[in-house]
DNA sequence: TTTT
DNA sequence: TTTT
């Protein structure tokens, strides 16, 4: 019964984030992202490979995502397959998508919410209730001004 | 428009395997695995929460699930998650799943076919016409110019 | 500046455990790690190659490898590359080795301390002093008395 | 004996790329990365950690890298730990690296050679004689029958 | 639809 | 030996 879970993806965000609250009180946000890949076809064209992906980011991570980032934005997103499963008209459904570990901003210029759109920062998922993330939150934040990141990110 | 799709997973195979072949003659065969893991619930309690997933093997590897694995048999599978998309009745529909790019057997006793069930095995999908798995076998080997591809995996 | 470090080794302990702790109590062992891949040579022969790593286990899962692993037990470790650095009579030195955030034990017959020898367990790093694991700690651990994964699966 | 070996890294290049060619006129080139992170330290203050890592790139990704790519540019590395090892007098030496198999400008504005200065770029490597980079364009491919292994990458 |  |  060993087991082992884990999906890493880097592309963009493809909608705008909408933060939603647990009766708790935890954020919660599932973001849509796209991963663009090119590979060839079977006459040997290029064929563009588009994965369109739902990420559930929890606790902290789903408040900077809500923060800092909006379509379009780069991002890259470590975290594990999961299956919801519900049932409509006696008919079962189910559905695959990521629970976000670890999330970290990769500073494209498009992209981005209100504010400095990216670059250097990173940020690791507070647990909500039931899913332990990856390290400590908010393990990631400011450096000292220069460089990749230009971050005023504040935290 | 960086992208990168990774995943990695250990689990077991929740059904024999059926191997098909494209007209090309290329063999093909989809799995289901089931990842199981134990996380804290809302209150504490121990949850079991199991991840089905729908894994397509290609090449030499589909032959080889075909021949060593059934179900029950425990694998590490690396590979990408692709959606796929039909159309039912003017209803667009999709799913995603994992295209295998590397099969490990973690040796069980259970599952398995017919042979040795398991242990000091490791394939790498041989690419097929269109779906092109990373770490095909060609990629590994090395003979002075003449190029890729030969398949004469030992075992 | 985004950073992203993500090891994810399967192979066998290559000597048994030496549990230490640090002055707060902590538990720590530094395994080692062999991880045996087979590729092809210059020649178009098979080549064994070995990688031997060091990796660091913490908290909980130190001592659980200190109690169920031993010399020759196969696991998976997920964690991230460390340089440590030091000096010796003026001469830098430096190491890389693995800090591990998962450890899974991948039941195999041998290797394996005292005890159940592996099956169903799957610990997490429970937080040294300064190296966050991922996930939560002891996420994984105690399941009401029994043990690790109910498990007197032998192998 | 199963086993794994995976790495995935983000950081930045430490220092400009020098190509050098195999016998056989395969590029191959060391790079340093460097991934920063920011962890708490044992006080819970914030303490910056760097792990500087060689990567050897092979082939075709070589090539980009030399042409593209410089000191302080942003990328995504997969590949495994390689260990090399020597002997100096009589004693022996190792070190471990990392072998790319898959290589992703992620698309800072400086560093970068020459050209483009990344964005929108990937690269695998194309297999040398004897340190067979999985995701070769080989296993990209899909030319109805001829095999693998044309290195037409477009760009 | 499921495995352990 | 180093990058941001």
């Amino acid at each position: 019964m060993a087991s082992y879970n884990r999906v890493v993806l880097v592309g963009n965000i493809t909608r705008d984030i909408e933060l939603r609250h647990t009766p708790g009180g935890t954020a919660v946000t599932d973001i849509g992202m796209a991963i663009n890949d090119r590979r060839k076809g079977q006459n040997g064209e290029w064929v563009e490979e588009v994965t369109f992906v739902d990420v559930t980011l929890w606790g902290r991570t789903a408040e900077v995502a809500g923060e800092y980032l909006g379509k379009g934005a780069p991002i890259l997103v470590e975290g594990r397959l999961k299956l919801d499963t519900w049932e409509v008209e006696g008919q079962k459904k189910s559905k695959l998508r990521v629970v976000c570990e670890r999330m970290q901003m990769l500073g494209g210029r498009s992209g981005g919410g209100s504010g400095s759109g990216g670059g250097g920062y990173e940020e690791q998922s507070s647990a909500p209730r039931s899913n332990p993330p990856a390290n400590s939150p908010a393990s990631q934040s400011s450096n000292g001004g220069s460089g990749y990141g230009e971050t005023d990110i504040p935290f």
